[in-house]
DNA sequence: ATAGAGCTTCCCGTGACTGGAGGGTCAAGG
DNA sequence: CCTTGACCCTCCAGTCACGGGAAGCTCTAT
């Protein structure tokens, strides 16, 4: 199967493809032409990249799970370990994202949004948290 | 004063202040030996760079925010509007990583993490029981 | 025979820096 | 006066996970 039909089943775009073949993720092989052919384990882990990459997970945590997906001594708790860094990570950047959604928000609430220059957000930014409101001169 | 002072003042590294001089967001005077010279004003726009990337403003943000702080004649309806477009990729970056937490956070719940190769996790990725709804679009 | 779609490789660009090489400058101590 | 070490300078390369586009080959349909 060619890298355009790989590409609509596993609904990674071509140019991803290569590239997960150019970093050893795949290895399909070649046709007489050429052209990369795709056998039905390497749409499995087509597929299986895919899904990986939608739940956030890097490319390195990919090579990883795929690893351990071909591995049948596994153990479960191999992929859990991966899986638990990977939501440690996305738990921080929640609460990085939380705390400016927070902090912005506030602010925007707090902006007129009119024709005058009078505005908190700049304020803020510069420099304002410490004095907060408007006695600063 | 030298950049190792401004970035201690800043809080920000002396490499990033060298690239963000070299993208124009800042312009301090040289002194004879070549030295970077900072002035107070390069160092107030300095701490707004900071302020305003620590709220995750973009770049390009910063280069429109940084101009609506010095332009005297500028709305408040002008920065709110900034501020109100990074608010909307704040939610959907918030929206998307909720997202994966959740369909993540179950799995890895339902992951005994024993030393067994059956895992919950593995099946997800590797295309699921079909009856299972895929979160993530 | 030809048009167009699809495939190939290769290189560059993205955002916002960070690290490092190679070298100049400055203040203090021996 | 010389050296040491902490600064500072510029320039190049790498990061992450691709995407765009050029130049050229192959296949399919008309």
């Amino acid at each position: 199967m060619n890298i355009g039909n790989a590409a609509a089943r596993s609904g990674l775009p071509p140019k991803t493809i290569r590239y997960y073949e150019d970093i050893g993720l795949v290895r399909p092989r070649r046709s007489a032409n050429g052209y990369r052919d795709f056998a039905d384990t390497d749409l499995h882990k087509l597929a299986f990249l895919a899904r990986a990459r939608s739940l956030g997970f890097t490319i390195e945590d990919c090579r990883a799970l795929l690893a351990l997906y071909e591995d049948r001594k596994r153990t479960s708790a191999d992929v859990k370990r991966v899986a638990e860094e990977h939501l440690a990570r996305i738990d921080r950047k929640l609460a990085e994202l939380e705390s400016m959604r927070h902090v912005l928000g506030r602010l925007v609430e707090r902006c007129h949004g009119d024709d005058r220059p009078e505005c908190p957000i700049i304020d803020d930014l510069a420099g304002g948290p410490p004095g907060t409101k408007k006695a600063v001169a």
